[in-house]
DNA sequence: CCCTGATTCGC
DNA sequence: GCGAATCAGG
């Protein structure tokens, strides 16, 4: 995949809108952030971060990988599939809240840039172009940050209270 | 450890 | 020109 017109215009303006490097690769897709510095530097776009790098002048290291590497990823893209909370059988699921929580732009994960540390609380509707994840910090075995963990896991006691009634 | 951009250099 | 490997820093 190469950079055509429309690829290098997407990465300056995603570039000047001040997305790091990953997260442009994300949105670009089948790029890796490596490949987005190396254009904006080709581009001669660089210069926006730190400049106190200066310090260390490089003793010319660095080198090229042999032929070796070519992961030669395959990419099956199948079905759009939004991960929804699940539910063990101590819990019982809570009235599905839309939500209620605005991830600034910059912030917010793609399925192309979710990691394992972040919180994968789906956003929106997974048909519409704005469809994101939480992508907030999140802790442990738990697939979500702290806030859409207590909203995936209620507990059955909280839940259970409308659900009674007077028989004895 | 997570991340960031910067640089070199085989291809 | 491209970008993985590597480096240097937060």
């Amino acid at each position: 995949m190469g950079w055509t017109d429309e690829r290098v215009e997407l990465l300056k303006k995603l570039w000047a809108e001040g997305l790091s490097a990953s997260q442009i690769a994300g949105r670009l897709g089948g790029v890796t952030r490596n490949a987005v510095i190396g254009k904006v530097h080709r581009l001669g776009l660089s210069g926006r971060a730190t400049s106190s790098r200066s310090s260390a002048p490089r003793p010319r290291r660095a080198h090229a990988p042999r032929q070796n590497r070519a992961p030669s990823l395959t990419f099956g893209t199948r079905g759009n599939v939004a991960l929804k909370p699940s539910y063990e059988a101590e819990y019982e699921p809570a009235p599905a809240p839309v939500t209620e929580l605005v991830i600034p732009l910059h912030e917010r994960a793609t399925i192309l840039t979710l990691k394992e540390s972040m919180c994968r609380w789906p956003i929106g509707d997974p048909t519409e172009e704005d469809f994101h994840f939480c992508g907030r910090k999140k802790e442990g075995p738990v697939p979500y940050c702290e806030h859409h963990a207590r909203m995936a896991y209620q507990p059955v006691q909280a839940r259970r209270r409308e659900k009674r009634f007077a028989s004895g």
